[in-house]
DNA sequence: TTGAAAGCGCTAACAC
DNA sequence: GTGTTAGCGCTTTCAA
């Protein structure tokens, strides 16, 4: 092992007092040039890149950290599943921070997990990010932590008090009440619901849209079956429908759940849409695959989270300025064959 | 706005000296406290960790990164998309870093990024990472990448120069040798194929094991048929295979393929497994839900994760030391209803 | 437009 | 067991 010149570090990284001696300039003006500061003329600006080149430097990013307080990247909590929700939401996370020139840490928490959010949020911020977002959060009651950087929740009221706090939502609600709708237009007396678990925001939303479309249409909301978005409980709630004299149309709150819920409809000697309609949630890639192919509202993953990342930059950087409010982005439904009239309907007896 | 006390960062935040000063011992005790080194009596730990939950004191990871060259963090590059093998991998690993009490960044590249790769590693090492994963390597022919920290890739062979490569994979070939053994077993003829991407390392695997298997049986392998993972792809694959006489089984490179794959059939008027039998890889959620239920492969994206980053963890911490060799995952094949004997056997005419 | 000096909060090396 | 000293490689402040 050979002696160190350093005390710590790969002592052949070149710092931006070797590229300044190298150009023949100071450090602080190495600095510079790496920060795209103003005042650095163009010819001493080359000299420093040639020399920097040549030495292969790169900036130390702990060191700015430690001295600028800052550290350009955001911290994510997110849900520790491969779900097709959670890992879209995530894709568009990374896209857009990336996109705004910060970098990205990730701690997810496990269902149960004790120290949960707050205990994610507490590690994250030891590694000094600028600002947090939330991902698919849920309720775990009064966490109590105080924040000092801005948060940002995805679809969820704020759970914790932080310095800024921010929301920003695939609008839920609105894509739930259009399923519900949907089905209602096509001449359902009422919707079944498939609720998600209800300890998700993201759940509660879709159940509240669901039962906001069922009021404004003067319809009685059926009692709700709890499932926990895999395709194992989809398909234990079809059983449980399938029993239930009368059901013609179900709004099921996730494509998984979805697809085990016609499943078990299916086994049940039921026919979709036939017997009964069926409508997901998320628009998942293979939705438009199955049998029959899935109708179901997609979610603007991405959308939501470069709108969010948009509010939670400004809340980093300007932290004076009035946040603008999220827009809603657009709601889209996606009819494909598992709907259709009841059948009381389409062949009056 | 009020004036700064230190000229950077959070005037409010507590440091070791603060803390040290408070409990009456040194800055260096409270830092040994903080890094359960040994040779601190109990009762000095008592009073520091006192003085420091009074305090509401932290360790400031950039400082400590700066000052020790190390950041205990592993840098992760992942495919920018929400399938469900890349997602599930990406659980897994976040899982096995935490559990080695590392933290985790992450950035991920899409299909087409010229940066690509190579541009991943090196935003990571920007970041001081102490150690990389690449998570579902592609080939980008040669990037000429020099890396001085221990670098993973999960599935693939090195594909660029490193302190220390390391590979560790879901074995992928044993599990479509097994998968199209399956087949074989069954009485089928011979298996086509549906592959995925053959810049994918992961797609690559798979197309030698079931050319392998074939060959280990002496079967001819039928021209291969290549997708892009997606449904859609599978369902183009379908169509084109619906048009072959004398198919009777079909081994497709991924679930979300499959599923389009079926769906073609099924609209092309074959039925699975009765005139075709179908195998899928992943077993993902909705696998045992779709119709019929689809047989597939697991893979174990948890173990491979652990094993994985149970070497990287060695290679970082242990310079020196010789890696013992990565166990194979043990092999899974999930039968379900889309594999039968091929129809000639079942019922000979 | 550029540079000098100080210091961010910690760990390394060594003394006691 | 504990403390002292000297950095880690940047940004900040202020002077030129």
């Amino acid at each position: 092992m050979s002696s160190l010149e350093r005390h710590a570090g790969n002592s052949a990284a070149p710092r931006g007092a070797d590229v300044a001696r190298l150009a023949g300039v100071s450090q602080k003006t190495v600095s510079r040039v790496f920060n795209d500061e103003q005042y650095v003329s163009e010819e001493v600006r080359r000299r420093v890149l040639d020399a920097a080149g040549k030495l292969g430097y790169r900036l130390n990013n702990a060191a700015r950290a430690l001295a600028s307080g800052r550290s350009r990247t955001i911290g994510v909590v997110t849900i520790g599943t491969a779900g097709y929700g959670p890992a879209s939401l995530l894709v568009g996370i990374e896209r857009a921070v990336r996109d705004a020139g910060y970098t990205l840490r990730i701690v997810s928490t496990v269902e149960g997990d004790p120290a949960g959010i707050a205990g994610a949020v507490h590690s994250l911020l030891d590694q000094g990010v600028d600002g947090i977002v939330i991902s698919e959060p849920v309720d775990e009651g009064q966490a109590r932590v105080r924040v000092d950087v801005p948060v940002l929740f995805l679809g969820a009221p704020p759970a914790f008090p932080a310095t800024r706090t921010l929301t920003a939502g695939v609008g839920s609600r609105q894509l739930a009440y259009a399923a519900t709708e949907h089905l209602l237009d096509l001449g359902h007396a009422t919707v079944h619901h498939v609720a998600g678990p209800q300890r998700w925001y993201a759940a509660r939303d879709r159940l509240d849209g669901w039962r906001a479309a069922l009021n404004a249409h003067s319809r009685l909301a059926p009692p709700v079956i709890e499932g926990d978005w895999s395709a194992a409980s989809g398909y234990a709630a079809g059983r449980q429908i399938a029993r239930i004299e009368g059901v013609t149309a179900v709004f099921v709150a996730g494509d998984e759940m979805a697809i085990g819920f016609i499943r078990a409809l299916t086994e049940a000697g039921l026919r979709v849409p036939d017997d009964i309609s069926v409508v997901g949630f998320d628009d998942m890639p293979v939705a438009a695959y199955v049998s029959p192919p899935l109708t179901t509202v997609r979610q603007p993953f991405d959308a939501a989270a470069r709108e969010g990342l948009q509010l939670l930059m400004l809340a980093i950087e300007k932290p004076g300025v009035d946040l603008p409010p999220a827009v809603d982005p657009p709601i889209e439904i996606v009819v494909r064959e598992s709907t259709a009239p009841p059948r009381a309907l389409s062949r009056p007896s």
